[in-house]
DNA sequence: TGACATCAAACTGTTGACATTTAACGTTCA
DNA sequence: TGAACGTTAAATGTCAACAGTTTGATGTCA
């Protein structure tokens, strides 16, 4: 736990992030509290607390005198959120082209170019937390935190999804490069909507990008249960 | 706190939420840990994750060192609150046309004539949950689980804004009761919507019911402050 | 061999106490 | 008089220990 945090609970918060997102703590896999205490050399009051905010942002599941896991997102529930974040799509077109502060696109072009840097060299592991940055970018500039909030925890959730298609265990390292290219390129498209001023075409490539990423996610899932079906609230 | 769940940070969290919601910690009010951990006959444990809970849910906020305050909602905040809410007037009309069970608008109607009643009686404690139970029923209609909580995500922080027009200390309640009113005719008019059978019927009736609660809410704001403006973040 | 009962280890829920920081009060000095 | 300073009380952050429940293993009996 190297980062510097006002205090333990949100240092630990950060760091159970950074294994879930990760891959390093895998959807129904248990959260033992004095297991983690003791590697992060705290109590477990921290680590309570950490876990308590990971409840309400969905990301774990408590259940009573048993502990807590990392969700399972069932196919059903990510259809939902592909859903509501693709409702979202004009809403974020509209606050981006009203409220879009200068130098805006080139900001989010950083990111992609960090991406594709990150694809060139085969780095797997640093395509979400940018991804993730470039979506805050992105929501940051519609100027409504409320909505950057909801948008950054459909998109969390989501990827709990895919981590599940892309088990570290199995790790295919060429479906994800394919994957993160492709999901990259619908991020250019963005930008190039964003550049053009109409928040009607922004909507537009918005709305595709959703569609993409739900039609990778699904077929990443496919492939990797097989017809098999992973539901939430089940414990490993 | 009489009510019976599996662990004591939840029983607080629901006693916490009750009173915020009731008005009696109002926004801007910090929560001490020990004085209520003393007044519930519980130790600070579980009151700091029943804390931690709220503050992910956006509730009240934590200052390092400092504690946790109820959070006040400025005007900003609240129109881009429901500037969402309005935005998700469509994909909850289309969950619930394509979804709702049978018997749903009946079940709405209860909880209208119950909102009625307690119009009728001069109850002004019982409207607020009561119409959380009306949206959580409509909401519910949708049989998409993640939109329900979102939306009753907004509506709780929604009720935060109102309470700083109408706080207990000067509680109008002639005003009160007009508001109650009039925001549960438009109740009315959604399980009509609803009745009718079309999509597009009942998203024009939650967004006319969205319009006209954000009109009453900044009214009765301007009203409250005379000009003023309330920020979030600041300390009582 | 399999199902069931018993028991022990492990884990969660909860508490009370200690350490450090903040905030308020009173004092002193210009 | 007022502003700066030091002191003190209170509140948060953290921890270690205890109690009760769950879980898994062990052993027994049909």
């Amino acid at each position: 736990m190297l980062n510097r945090a006002p205090n333990l609970a949100t240092q630990v918060l950060t760091d159970l992030e950074r294994r879930i997102y990760g891959g390093a703590i895998p959807p129904g896999t248990k959260v033992n509290e004095s297991h983690l205490a003791a590697e992060l050399g705290v109590s477990r009051g921290p680590i309570r607390e950490a876990c308590r905010s990971l409840e309400s942002e969905r990301i774990i599941e408590a259940f009573p005198q048993r502990g807590s896991f990392v969700r399972r997102i069932s196919v059903k529930e990510a259809t939902d959120l592909f859903a509501i974040r693709e409702e979202l799509s004009d809403i974020i077109a509209r606050g981006i082209t009203d409220n879009a502060p200068a130098g805006f696109t080139d900001r989010l072009q950083i990111c992609v170019d960090e991406m594709n840097a990150g694809i060139s060299t085969g780095d797997l592991e640093g395509f979400f937390p940018a991804n993730l940055q470039f979506h805050k970018i992105l929501l940051s500039g519609t100027g409504n935190a409320r909505l950057e909030d909801i948008f950054l925890g459909l998109f969390k959730e989501l990827r709990l999804f895919r981590i599940q298609s892309f088990l570290p265990e199995r790790h295919f390292p060429d479906r994800v490069l394919a994957y993160n290219t492709e999901s990259n390129r619908g991020h250019e498209l963005i930008i190039t909507a964003i550049r053009s001023g109409s928040a009607e075409t922004l909507a537009g490539a918005l709305r595709q990008q959703v569609q993409d990423s739900r039609e990778r996610s699904f077929r990443a899932f496919a492939r990797s249960t097989g017809g098999g079906e992973a539901s939430a609230g089940e414990v490993a």
